[in-house]
RNA sequence: GGUUCCGUAGCUCAGUUGGAUAGAGCAACAGCCUUCUAAGCUGUGGGUCGCGCGUUCGAAUCGCGCCGGGAUCACCA
């Protein structure tokens, strides 16, 4: 919608220079942008790279193209130059027809249909042994709201699962349960299964430290206790014995999986993502296993005395990569090379995007460059990291063994829990059933988390401040949402039927009504912006930007009382598409919205 | 050390394929609730865009070199 008139705007450019100069010039050259709002205008043509056409100063340019315009362009209305930049003005009628034609339109910037190919998208993917923390929240809403809006762009998405349910630190978790568990349960313990079997871990962890300073006590080299410690060295074997199936092993791997799969359901509920399909690496590693062999058959892969199996990527500026161990056994880039040819025998994407943390680049460098170049798979050349950064505390990083990791559920609930605090403050939920005002505070506490991680951008490193993200007020999901409510509300009182109401006087549009119109009739554009960069920062943004403007425009003066029944109606009509812009965006950042709060 | 990402107000962050006088929020200060919901609005103060050089009509943005920080360079996943 947005670009149709810009793009309408180009062309009128492009004739301009074949009919006057004789001259080509490529669309892609034409700069166009939204008008600052310091100067006079609703669209700004940068003149600058015209002079060597023209021969003449940009701003004798700039006037000479606006002229033009404004004569063979019925939208445009006059112009203004200032400095080289053309500022031109659309007639008012287009800008009412905007709105009139998105009135009634609830998917306002959304495209519905798959226009644009097959996308599967990777995320959340998280180990067996421990509960999920703050680093996968960052990662399992920004996969799961770039999943939106890619969808919303036009895209067929898949979104897919990887659960790393096998590998040595399951085993270690496995061992500790078996040693010191004393059959313990999530029912008998009372503790959520990923909570549980996440206890044994650290147990493992303990105990293994305990065994390196003894050996070390007796002698031992730090580096060599490391490896010779008796409790690594039963993890391994039963590393071993799993992949030998051996049925005890299995039978508890199998037990504790289930237990961590409980929890992690309970999660992902809570957190309101969602999966089409889930991949177990359980499934999947001996695929890769397979693939590393085939390679290895045909020379791509070396072997060496130890049986162990490697890839010299040392002529691609990378370095030697183990792709299987001398006792046989997978490692984490084996089962990685099966799952994306499985991914692709699935669904035959166009892309693969896999959304994991940048401490990663290398690992998905070394993947890509394997199976596209290595192996030759074409399709690979369709694989897509999507790198995001670290999320740091105040207090530094996150370190499992110092307990500074902020978990996923303590921290859902501790959101919950405040916004319930502060919205009883306020006294918003004096009305409301227990049962709405429960709902209203889930709302609440969940957007202000989400929000305020999906409004960085993903690729850089973020502070996380509890008490900053627990704010309700300023750049915040809980300010839009209320925006959004206060909206809902104006729009009830009005009783306006907007299935008649199309038509306006166009004339009654003043410079408050303009902004906020450019505003939402740049909304599509945006969609397109974020699905190019996956970024649900860009969504957020704009949103922020929105609302902010709306709170202005909707303090000016009380809507619901405007004596001029025309311009009353027109600022309903904004108000009614600003909700749905509202409301649209938050749905792409997987963030609900009440109508009343 | 190699590779790579980041560096914008006291703090947290925006800043579109290079465009006009670099913007928000928080914090501070001053106003606005008999006026559709004050989780709001209006205003003030706050900047060597890490530093330097280059490219050009024009650089926070592009290139090169420094400085600072993170990540990675595992028979962990």
């Amino acid at each position: 919608m947005s670009t149709y008139i810009t793009e309408n705007i180009k062309q009128n450019i492009q004739e301009y220079f074949t009919s006057q100069y004789q001259a080509n010039i490529a669309i892609e050259k034409i700069v166009i942008q939204k008008t600052k709002s310091d100067f006079e205008g609703d669209f700004t043509i940068v003149c600058f790279s015209f002079t060597p056409i023209t021969k003449k100063s940009p701003d004798i340019s700039a006037n000479e193209l606006g002229e033009y315009l404004v004569e063979k362009n019925r939208l445009v209305v006059k112009y203004n130059v200032i400095k080289g930049f053309l500022n031109i003005t659309l007639s008012l009628s287009y800008w009412s027809d905007f709105i009139s034609s998105n009135l009634s339109n609830l998917k306002f910037g959304l495209k519905t249909e798959n226009s644009k190919g097959r996308i599967v998208i990777e995320y959340s993917s998280p180990n067996t042994n421990k509960p999920l923390h703050l680093g996968h929240v960052r990662n399992n809403l920004l996969g799961h709201s770039v999943a939106s809006i890619l969808k919303a762009d036009g895209f067929d998405v898949k979104k897919v699962n990887l659960i790393n349910d096998r590998g040595i630190h399951i085993c270690k978790s496995m061992l500790a349960w078996m040693k010191w568990g004393n059959q313990e349960t999530p029912e008998s313990s009372g503790l959520k299964g990923d909570h549980l079997i996440g206890k044994y871990y650290v147990i493992f962890d303990q105990k293994y430290k305990e065994q390196i300073k003894e050996l070390v006590a007796t002698g031992m080299v730090q580096e060599v206790a490391e490896k010779q410690a008796p409790l690594l060295i039963e993890a391994q074997e039963m590393l071993l014995k799993w992949e030998h199936n051996d049925p005890e092993v299995r039978r508890i791997w199998e037990l504790l999986n289930s237990w961590v799969y409980d929890g992690f359901e309970f999660t992902y509920k809570q957190m309101g993502i969602s999966f089409d399909k889930i991949y177990y690496e359980s499934n999947t590693y001996s695929l890769g296993k397979s693939l590393v062999e085939d390679g290895l058959k045909k020379g791509i892969f070396n072997q060496r005395e130890d049986h162990s199996v490697w890839a010299d990527l040392t002529n691609d500026g990378l370095d030697e990569k183990l792709l299987l161990r001398g006792d046989g056994t997978s490692v984490y880039m084996t089962q990685d090379l099966g799952t994306a040819q499985l991914r692709n025998d699935d669904y035959s994407p166009e892309k693969m995007i896999y959304v994991v943390g940048n401490e990663q680049n290398y690992h998905f460098d070394v993947l890509k460059l394997i199976l596209h170049k290595k192996l030759g798979y074409e399709w690979a050349g369709g694989i897509h990291h999507l790198s995001y950064g670290m999320v740091e505390l105040p207090s530094g990083k996150m370190k499992s063994r110092e307990g500074t990791v902020v978990d996923a559920d303590e921290l859902m609930l501790a959101m919950i829990e405040e916004a319930k605090l502060q919205t009883i403050e306020k006294g918003k939920t004096d009305q409301f059933s227990p049962q709405e005002a429960t709902e209203l505070y889930r709302m609440i506490g969940l957007g202000a988390l989400k929000y305020f991680i999906l409004k960085v951008d993903p690729m850089k490193n973020m502070m996380f401040n509890p008490e900053q993200s627990i704010e309700l007020t300023g750049n915040t999901a809980p300010f839009i949402q209320y925006t959004h409510a206060r909206i809902c509300s104006l729009l009830e009182k009005s009783g306006v039927d907007f299935t008649i109401l199309h038509h306006y006087e166009s004339s009654k549009l003043e410079s408050a009504e303009l902004a906020i119109i450019r505003q939402l009739h740049e909304y599509p554009s945006i969609i397109t912006e974020a699905s190019a960069n996956y970024s649900p920062a860009v969504i957020a943004n704009y949103a922020f930007e929105l609302v902010k403007m709306y709170n202005s425009f909707y303090q000016e003066k009380p809507i619901l009382k405007e004596e001029d029944q025309e311009k009353k109606n027109i600022r309903l009509a904004i108000s009614q598409i600003t909700r749905i812009a509202i409301r649209n965006s938050m749905f792409l950042l997987g963030i609900d919205v009440p109508s009343k709060m």
